[in-house]
DNA sequence: TGTACATCAGTGAACGCGCGTTCACTGATGTAC
DNA sequence: TGTACATCAGTGAACGCGCGTTCACTGATGTAC
């Protein structure tokens, strides 16, 4: 009832707005952000200049439409793990896990790291995103402690967790294309107690 | 000899550009970068609008010329480390020693802090400075410990260390005025290693 | 099922805005003799 | 020390450019009866 065949012109509306989307990645991953101008994206996408601005306010912005991810169900999945385990290890399953089935969406990411690194608006409105990730890893963390605020080390915890994460997927992108991020994330979390001792 | 006496004009250039980096730090910090406009700096620095960009390319580029201040010395003071500590040991004390006397700075690293912070363009320069700082440790890490180039553990050590760095600046720019940045970061070195046990 | 009206996606054209550039000039500082 | 010329910092005015907005319209889709 709730998934009912969507009108025609909501399918319509999806479609222009996926290819807007992935008209401004290639474009920005190609030929970097300054140098794709508005009106390029639209007429690839196949509609008038105008019809930009109707789907996404800014340039930028269409971007991180699809940066949901990663962190959508983070902390659910987080607050399920077992309580014998720490916060580290519970962390380091939860973002194992959360990495399952990334090889199909290879591609796309490669062409969403390409258009981020290509520009630093884009590379600073990443950065506000993962600072607001920090807060829902930290106040996951501390959820699951039986907090009811975060802490100075739930903080620092989730934003090395995030960190960590960040270097796995670097790693994963400039690897091999058969290469396991999953594996990658657990290599980092097994590593790290190890080189700060 | 080599510092004597500059000349006259040579005194007149470097306060004008030392005016119109106050002037941009200043601004930007109180109204937002895209809020103010580069007439505003030149005329709040005592010049013409057009000298603003004799001075700096951009209006986003006057506000990393003081930026060197911390990771100058870096490969320096890490390489004067007692052998007899592990690279974690051995980048903690550095990163402390890099800290003290930071108390005098404070105004200046909060007007700073401020003005990235009002706009994502800057965030994303500093994000880049940030990677470029990254490889610095990694490959200092790397050369202490005796080998030619760096490996994935060098690189994320350095990395974790400047994250561990950069939190202790957020939370002594966040914290009392009367507090010390060289114990913050003594202090996040020091819980790591249980936090990820 | 068919007609009449309402809504809304798409478009065209013109424009405001602030960054950064280009061209041409003035007057002060620096240098050669 | 004094004069003649070269250099260079500062300025004014005009402009190119691309983002994003505003206004006015068309035609297709959706809805009420």
């Amino acid at each position: 009832m709730v998934a009912a065949t969507p009108t025609p012109r909501a399918v319509s509306t999806a479609r222009v707005r996926e290819a807007l989307i992935d008209a401004a990645l290639e474009l920005f991953a190609r030929d970097g952000f300054d140098a794709t101008h508005s009106d390029r994206i639209a007429v690839r996408a196949g509609v008038s200049p105008r019809t930009f601005f109707r789907y996404f306010p800014t340039k930028e912005s269409v971007v991180f439409h699809r940066d949901h991810w990663f962190m959508r169900s983070f902390a659910a999945a987080y607050l399920e793990q077992p309580s014998t385990l720490g916060d580290y290890a519970a962390l380091r399953k939860t973002f194992v896990g959360q990495a399952e089935g990334f090889g199909q969406l290879r591609g796309r990411i490669e062409t969403y790291r390409a258009a981020v690194d290509s520009s630093p608006v884009l590379l600073g409105r990443e950065q506000e995103h993962l600072a607001d990730h920090a807060v829902t890893v930290s106040e996951a963390i501390a959820r699951r402690r039986g907090d009811r605020t975060v802490d100075d080390t739930s903080t620092t915890l989730a934003i090395i967790a995030l960190t960590l994460y960040q270097r796995a997927l670097r790693r994963w992108l400039d690897g091999p294309a058969d290469g396991e991020l999953a594996a990658l994330i657990d290599e980092e979390f097994a590593r790290l107690p190890r080189l700060v001792r």
